[in-house]
DNA sequence: GCATTAATTTGCGTATACATTAAAGAATGC
DNA sequence: GCATTCTTTAATGTATACGCAAATTAATGC
């Protein structure tokens, strides 16, 4: 497991793997800086690996390198709030529509079934960091079925930037009932291969979502998360 | 002017940016490998800033690193063009609806109408280079306009990938009349500030561009470009 | 005491060196 | 002649060194 670690893994990719890592838990927090040496330091390598790593953390919107002011981890405001979830909306929309156009077997969406399933015991048992686990595997699994690699990619990178603010959300949101209904209706959808319901339904539930969590965000002035 | 070059920007910079011509325009051509150390000679600097160029320029998908073999310059399939043509439409008719909410004045449209008229002048000299070169400063202001910085970023990414394959289709597709007449609806329906409208007819437009393209790709098994 | 300039520090950009390891080629056995 | 192993080569991944410029602090003049 951790042979991983030190066989495989080149340090720039362990960089990249841990760096992400302590942006999304918050270790490194959102709006500090922090100078290439001590990021050498802290994961045990040069600075070499550790610029290619943040290099490559920059084109994914996770921080930025301003020269003599170190390395920079982005906070997100309601705005960028608003701006990647207007993306997530019209990009997993796309999926969940070319999903219901594939014509998925049963076994192919047990996956999915089994991320709503997931996401209902968590509601059951009030398990906000089980249910929100399960809800991002639902997303990931639904753009996968999308068929576009790129769309993938794109919305894995926009999730990474709105995940913190997410887990800051999630204890203040109210609880994601009707979240988990919308998540039935569009699989159903695409079980039954309607791409054009599939489509709109999955527009709508991102809609609400984006209207609620940019809601919350700015109600309680979390202007930077 | 040549200034910019040693001045203000860095090596890596100027490597990044130079790369991103020679893909561009085809001197470094789709499919071939280069050795960091001979993109460093040709470029004049050491494998350091090559290194750092590549990474930024895998992570734009032109180019893709792999150990010992060099760097390749990743071709366009037509699988691929429909995949970015996908993104494209959503993204830009999503831009195109935003631009209608924003309620623009005729001053703030003066580029995107400006782009319209230069490509009417283009094809009526049937000068198809000085037609793609307005078609695409149409599609770069109108997601300008439409004011998220991230999927101007995403556009501009998926427009770069596919820049080589539409220079090479440029000649054998049809004259761009039936496009130009598009343009000028979605411009209309901005200007009106018509969301919806403006929404349908550019979604459509760029359906039939995909369609139109990659039919031709196939057609011609040019499949990677 | 304040402003302006000089000195110093410090972090980055980049060249360079080197160890590592994959790939290519040579040599050996059958 | 062919397969297999050993050698050699060569490209990468990473550490390191260093010049340069920005930022900070000290010093000087008023």
């Amino acid at each position: 497991m951790k042979d991983q670690d030190a066989k495989t893994l080149s340090n720039t990719q362990r960089a990249v793997r841990d760096l992400r890592r302590m942006i999304l838990s918050g270790e490194l927090a959102a709006g500090t800086d922090h100078l290439e040496s001590e990021l050498a330091e802290t994961l045990g390598m040069s600075r070499t690996p550790i610029r290619e790593a943040a290099l490559m953390l920059e084109s994914k919107g996770l921080l930025e390198m301003r020269p003599r002011k170190g390395v920079r981890i982005l906070p997100v405001s309601s705005d960028d709030m608003r701006e990647i979830y207007d993306i997530l909306t019209e990009l997993e929309s796309l999926a969940a529509q070319r999903a219901a156009e594939a014509g998925y077997s049963e076994d192919e969406l047990a996956v999915l079934a089994g991320s709503i399933a997931k996401m209902d015991q968590a509601i059951e048992a009030e398990d906000l960091e089980a249910w929100a686990e399960a809800d991002e595997l639902f997303h990931q699994e639904l753009v996968r079925l999308g068929g576009n690699k790129r769309v993938e990619a794109i919305v894995a990178m926009m999730s990474d930037q709105v995940r913190r603010a997410r887990a800051t959300t999630l204890f203040i949101r109210p609880l994601p009932v009707k979240s988990n209904e919308d998540h039935r209706v569009v699989f159903q959808a695409i079980s039954e291969g309607r791409p054009g319901v599939a489509r709109e339904r999955h527009r709508e539930h991102r809609l609400q979502a984006q209207a609620m969590l940019c809601g919350i965000l700015e109600k309680h002035r979390l202007n930077s998360l």
